[in-house]
DNA sequence: GAACCGATTTTGAACGATCAAATTCTGTGC
DNA sequence: GCACAGAATTTGATCGTTCAAAATCGGTTC
């Protein structure tokens, strides 16, 4: 195997010089129309491949993202961040970009591992997950200024001290809106809402667009709170149907308390109620539960813009009195008709 | 924000030559020990990083593994590819190598990529998720001799014509065996397998150790097909109860397979049947099903060990006559008792 | 005290690309 | 035919690190 040709072997062979060659790479259009194709012919010729590491040395950019791949959920389900690296990835390459994971168990942990990577030019930009409350990453990479986009709002105490930065997400509010607003023209005027404990950012997002529903059609429903466990779920939902049977259908915020709630109603003999999901997961999909689907691949191209410009191929530093950009996805609402009862 | 410090400011700092601070980095006890605190101690002032760019350039080694993150499982279930990837990632950064992700669509694609990547300097080794029968991707490898390690067997129809590559992977056999042996000795002698129509190496290697347990007590069971569906899986279920009362547990390919053989038992009235599904997700948890856990975080460390030998900071270039090297790491049986039944 | 050896440290060169500035073309106007 | 402007191309320097070889240091030996 011959060692690797350089830019300079290209030359010689095309019979122009190291900076003409470098040009038809990166700036194909200041280099006249036959040097161009000359220099092309070659490049295929000698197989030739730039080497990243050279060109990272001079230029200073990496060309890199860099992406702590959660261990667990923190926020944003499985699936759907997996989903979301993987479009990522995608269209990152598409648009002359790589993707680098890191660990890390803590934000402080996290905070480190991105210093060291961004002081040794191993990644240009951040992309931050599973944001919270107060979350100190995002006000050292501020600091830092350290390119970064989250997915997931900034779920701040409106306090304004800082800056807002720049935010991809997925309208959860108006996928409980949706949700809710099909049980009422199908099912019923009674719809009821099974989500989380209130505090979570997302949770009450999602709350949101069940009640707005509610409000416009002018219907009532209880809401009902629980973790997110399917058992908890279950038990909640069939002692809570007990007790008010005239609930026409549930709006609940995942799919795992969709699962126990449909459980719930099939256990009191009603497995035709309707309950729609949220995330349709597979289990949703196999026991035949509607469910709003996120849509990480928007969430992704979305990151992408943000970081890059609608069209560039390198990171755009942004700054602080920018105006807070953001991308709020609309997600879809699965419909689907129960499999046939189990009881 | 002042310019990144390079190792010829340490070097200053410290009264040395650049070359000193090098060693101390790569080589530390070739320094003399007040040398080397005082390098040390300049390193820690200026907040010096090493910059990976020109490292790279000069070693020829970018210390980065580079991964395919499947969009959809590809033989490898969701939730486990992620906790292999994750485990990957921490371990690697802990022998100071980091993990790139790349996107493709077919193998070709693949190989394409992966080709772009090694020229171009950006990955050392790679790892390949899902192999399949006849993989080309691993005949591209070895033609490069570019190090990896595939996670999965190579399911290869024993031409023996290209020697062996490494590899590592769950013990799916030794899983199904652990499994029919707990439900003989605690529920009965008539255990039934229910899994993939044959022909696919995942679900072939669990069937054997249903087989084999089944054998080694001399006892029988009868063996059902069907695709990955839960709702296929319940329909046939219920069907093949019926007609076999006599079963007293199911060892499953699959927790999906296995969440619908329960479903079916449950509608017989048997929600108290044994069954064991395989991969123990959130879902069978939830159920309170058994289920066979595989361990990704065992198949990464032994993904790397093959990489990079026991204990080296570095991809090791194996020759294609050493003997293929392989980690086999066994899965463990979560038992659980199923939660109170649905109908 | 000179010669010598191994351990430690320093110096010069190189990795392969792009930037910035200098140079050479090309075509136009007079 | 000559000066000139803009386009196209080339040249020299540089990014920050490590390799390879040369130089220096420290301690023994005779």
């Amino acid at each position: 195997m011959a060692k690797a040709p350089t830019v300079q072997d290209v030359a010689r062979a095309a019979g122009v010089s190291r900076q003409t060659v470098s040009n038809v790479l990166n700036a194909p259009d200041i280099v006249r129309e036959p040097t161009r194709e000359r220099v092309q012919a070659a490049i295929v010729e000698l197989g030739y491949r730039p080497h990243a590491a050279a060109r990272r040395l001079r230029t200073r950019r990496s060309s890199t993202i860099g992406v702590r791949l959660d261990p667990y959920a923190g926020g944003i389900s499985g699936v759907v961040l997996d989903r979301f690296v993987h479009a990522l990835t995608e269209r990152a390459g598409d648009r002359g970009m790589r993707v680098l994971l890191y660990a890390a168990r803590t934000p402080g942990e996290e905070i480190d591992r991105i210093g060291d990577l961004v002081d040794g030019g191993e990644i240009d930009a951040v992309v931050l997950t599973g944001t919270s409350h107060e979350d100190t990453r995002t006000a050292w990479l501020q600091d830092r200024a350290v390119p970064f986009v989250a997915f997931g709002r900034p779920w701040r105490s409106g306090d304004g001290a800082r800056p807002a930065h720049a935010w991809a997400d997925v309208d959860g509010a108006a996928g409980t809106r949706a949700a809710t607003r099909h049980l009422l023209g199908t099912a019923g005027s009674r719809i009821a809402f099974l989500g989380w404990p209130t505090g979570s950012g997302t949770g009450d997002d999602r709350a949101r667009g069940w009640l707005e529903a509610m409000a416009d059609a002018g219907a009532e429903g209880p809401r009902w709170h629980t973790e997110e466990s399917l058992g908890l779920a279950r038990e909640l939902t069939a002692a809570a149907l007990a007790e008010d049977p005239g609930v026409d259908g549930i709006v609940c915020v995942s799919d795992s308390l969709a699962i126990g709630a449909h459980l719930a109603a099939t256990g009191l003999g009603r497995p035709e109620l309707p309950v729609v999901g949220f995330d349709n997961t597979p289990a949703a999909e196999a026991l035949g539960l509607s469910s709003v689907e996120q849509l990480p691949e928007q969430v992704a191209a979305g990151v992408l813009d943000l970081l890059m410009g609608p069209t560039g191929s390198a990171v755009v530093h942004r700054s602080p009195q920018d105006d807070p950009a953001y991308v709020l996805v609309e997600p879809r609402l699965v419909v689907r008709a129960p499999a046939d009862p189990v009881g």
